[in-house]
Parts: C-alpha cells; structure tokens; sequence
DNA sequence: CTGTATCCCGTGCGATACTG
DNA sequence: CAGTATCGCACGGGATACAG
C-alpha cells in the first residue's frame, strides 16, 4: 500500500526527493548501514545491535526496505523460526554513499564534543 | 535547542544516525541540492524553484540547516530585503553523497516508469 | 522581498500486550 | 524466535493571514 499516489500536476519528483523517501526514515539508513557491516543478520541479531527501536518499528521498517528492494528477507521454516535479512544488490550500491555520511557524521560528532560514547 | 539528551547506556551515537538528523528532513535534500547546483540563491528563487514548499517550511528548515552549519545566511540590509543562502564548506562536503543519492534515485525511477521530469 | 504567527490535522512513532 | 495488534500522542508539516 505505499502510496503512490502523486497530484500528476504539481510534483516534479526529482532524484533526490525519491531518494530520501526510500531511505530517510527515522532507522533505515543505521539499518541498512548495519546490514553492511554484517552481510546477513537475523531479526534478533538486529534487534540487538538498535536496541532502541521497538519491534513494530523494526519490522514496519524492514518491510517498507524490502518492498523497496533494498533488502532481502529469507524465511527459513524451521522450528524455531529463523529469519535473515541483507542487502540487495540495488542496496549495495547505496553502502558507499552511506559509508560517506557515516564518516561525515563522524568527524561532526568529534567537533562538537568529545564526549560521545561510541 | 536540538536535543541532545542521551540515554548514556543504551544509546550508541553512531555518524549515520547523526547525519541522517541533519540533512533527514522532508525538504532538506532536495534544498541542499538545488543550492549546489546554483551556488548562491535569494530566498525567492529557492521559492520558486521549489514550489511544493510552504514558505514556513521553507524558513524553518533553512533555519535548521543553518544552525547546524550547513548553509550559510547573507542579509543585505537594502530596500526591498535581500538574503542569499549558500552552501558552508561543512555542507559542500555533503554533495558528493546527494549527487550520488540523485543518480541513483533517477535511476530508480526510470526503472519505475519512465514518466519523470527532473 | 523575506519572512512570522496561528491554527489545525495526519501520521510517524512509542508503549504495551499478545501469537504461531 | 520473529513477529502482530492496539492504542494513543507528540510533532512534522499544511493553509492561511499578517508584518517589516
């Protein structure tokens, strides 16, 4: 259901604008960045390594990734249930981008303070 | 007062959740995009060239970008008031990355349908 | 021309409880 | 283990009017 509904007579949809709709939202882009550093991470490895995103948010915002095709999201119908989520190919492409306001972001926190943790 | 209370246990502060804050808004990309490409621009050519935005957004999120030093702010004391808004070395160093995001979201969307202008 | 000031609303997101 | 289901609210953002 996400919408795509665009008023055909006003918007200009533009690459950028597209762009941060697919991968702006409040954890995709320490979800996808986590995704890359690890390859293949299960639900609850996730879970663990943003311990502060609540479940519905976690799995709302896998499921809007992989309807997008950043991530894909294997099902393995064992007892107990097991889950694995990476990167496609499409999402790949954006991991040197990411790894660029990662190092960006970076050197801000630094400048500000010196007091982060992590 | 951008809120910088932390959760010093749980929270672990990393660059792209950083830089997601700043340049995450619903306009911001496309604001710091548009800025590059024209290098100097009055708040009524931002105005125009971005017509979807209200003039509050449009304010308040050139003030967010300028308070985290992205943008500068030029005001001419003149009748009838002039502002210049341009890019900070800060935010330059972000457009590598949005030029990137540009492509490949036009990629994306030539993939999607072939009817988008810009 | 370059903004402020209000009012108001949809939805993004959190908390919590429950399920196959 | 890997999720759903509900409820509720703050906040981002739109429309409109006004101001220096």
């Amino acid at each position: 259901m996400k919408n795509k509904i665009i008023n055909s007579e006003t918007v200009q949809m533009c690459g950028v604008d597209y762009a941060f709709k697919r991968i702006g939202g409040k954890y995709k882009g320490r979800i996808l960045w986590h995704l890359h550093s690890k390859t293949v991470l299960r639900y609850g490895e996730l879970s663990r390594t943003l311990p502060d995103i609540t479940t519905k948010m976690l799995t709302q915002t896998l499921r809007e990734l992989e309807e997008d095709k950043l991530i894909t999201r294997e099902v393995y119908h064992v007892v107990p249930p097991k889950v694995e989520y990476s990167l496609s190919s499409t999402g790949m492409e954006l991991i040197p981008f990411i790894k660029h306001l990662h190092n960006w972001g970076n050197e801000q926190l630094e400048k500000e303070n010196a007091t982060c943790e992590n």
